[in-house]
DNA sequence: TAAAAATACTCCATAGGTATTTTAT
DNA sequence: ATAAAATACCTATGGAGTATTTTTA
């Protein structure tokens, strides 16, 4: 029974619609002995009769008719493979799992959200938050389809594509906003409040104050952006935040936000993906929306 | 998508467990090349990848899980159409639908019953009880699978089996019992009551009489023997019943059973099925559990 | 005798094998 | 450099066609 094929299943429903090999062999567009050999060896692959050949009609045997039922219900489902596919093809659809960044994704991810729903209805959106090491390993190991994380990520197997960047603001306590404007200097001499190890945000404020971590003495971690704003307006420190959480984090009235003015740190955000991913094309569609919603989430109050 | 064959599937489903083309390959046991043709063909025929091939590991889209699980009750329910031919073909199994006439059906029905599901416990009797000629209809239109009656049928197109010779007696008034041996003669000069027209058995009394029913003025007419035979109690006429039915319907004090001596009338009793049945064969080992169970009906009290 | 299915044979499409190249890590 | 998949090419199986025979009603 290993060889039975589909077409002989077809052929036999045909035959018991039609009663007859050569009407049942041309609803098949088959010659009526190609039909005899296919019924005939199906039957001597099952071991018993499933026709009952009578000199004017053909009829099933009980077997036959039990075949003719699990036949047509198995050539159903292959049927619905068809629509399977076709849906598939027809857009970009289906399951989208998106990791991000927590020092995006709270800024972000609305505005993503919204935005997908609007363009792609058929994308089943299903964000995951993450620092980007986690990122990178759940892409690489088909755990996550795409990523938005800060660039470059110089993973081979990854494609990467550049979103916008982001400038990085410096936020102090309000009673300071009259003091000196904000430079590099500033920051070697404050104690500097950053995410715990691991977020690649801490990673490019300590790179733009020329720091690395061993030498950091005056420091305090904390592992949300909010709290780390909170820590500054109770008078603890200094601490950096990208542009798009100025809307969030900028609301309190114990701190206030300052640009720097010579050399602005900022970094890139991008979209990565597996090269290997045959949705890549698909992908590209999606990066103009992202930008849209970094446009808004940057309009927004 | 109309090429689709279940090869392709049993291929994919390798290819989804092991990840790898060659495992899998060897897995189906074919090579490396022809699987990889064949996943190449089943995509082109879906219009979409269903494989994302990395250098080190083979994974599914999303689209290629789909069919992965899609492709798995597929093939459990081509694999359940082996169980099916199996069991079938183990032994003399399911629906038996089999006509029997009035005239024996009350008599022998409930030892044949019995019997069959004895003998061939996966069998389902389907017993239907009604004249010859209904019964021959049916068997050539397949809505029977063979009958009880009384031989010959001469249909070409049904294979007969007697089973045995089944003689009549007559039934007379308690009165009578005394009077006049049964004869030929007896029955000529009397009101004789019979089966309305169509039951062979009808035909088989006035046979033996040599009268034909133009010719018949004192008949009454009955439709079940029980009934005759009642009729006979009350003292309006005679009537012939079959050796088998006088376990049933001698029991009365108002009438008397008469064997013939000279000349006994007797009907054979047979099986007829469609000489196409495939199940001719198994049919054959029915005809001792019939022979039994005629046995056992003239057996009883 | 006529209609229908089975057989005989031939051919071609294609599944599959081997050898090799390309690709990706 | 190496492992793995794709490609090229060849072979052989088997699905399907035509012509014919056998069967059965």
């Amino acid at each position: 029974m290993k060889n039975l094929t589909l077409k002989q299943l077809r052929y036999l429903i045909a035959l018991s619609q039609h009663q007859h090999f050569g009407r049942a062999a041309s609803a098949c567009a088959i010659s009526q002995p190609a039909l005899s050999v296919q019924m005939k060896e199906l039957e001597a692959m099952v071991g018993a009769p499933l026709l009952e050949r009578g000199g004017r009609q053909v009829n099933l045997t009980l077997l036959g008719e039990e075949f003719v039922q699990r036949g047509q219900s198995i050539l159903a489902a292959v049927d619905e493979l068809s629509d399977v596919a076709q849906s598939a093809n027809d857009a970009f659809s289906g399951r989208l799992r998106l990791g991000i960044i927590p020092t995006i994704a709270p800024y972000l991810l609305p505005s993503i959200t919204t935005q997908i729903q609007a363009n792609f209805p058929t994308v089943q959106l299903q964000p995951r938050e993450a620092i980007t090491s986690t990122l990178v390993t759940d892409l690489l190991e088909h755990r996550l389809d795409m990523a938005v994380v800060a660039l470059p990520v110089s993973e081979p197997a990854l494609e990467e594509f550049a979103l916008f960047d982001e400038a990085f603001v410096l936020v102090r306590p309000l009673k300071d906003a009259e003091k000196s404007p904000p430079s590099q200097d500033l920051l070697n001499a404050s104690r500097l409040l950053l995410l715990e190890e691991g977020h690649c945000f801490r990673d490019q404020a300590l790179s733009f104050c020329a720091l690395d971590g061993t030498k950091l003495h005056e420091v305090m971690e904390g592992n949300s952006l909010s709290t780390l704003v909170q820590m500054v307006g109770a008078g603890l420190g200094l601490t950096l935040i990208p542009e798009m959480a100025i809307a969030l984090e900028g609301r309190g009235n114990t701190t206030c936000i300052q640009r720097f003015d010579d050399i602005e740190p900022k970094r890139t955000i991008g979209l990565v993906w597996r090269r290997t991913n045959p949705m890549s094309a698909q992908f590209a569609s999606l990066k103009d929306i992202v930008v849209q919603a970094n446009a808004l989430a940057i309009a927004a109050p």
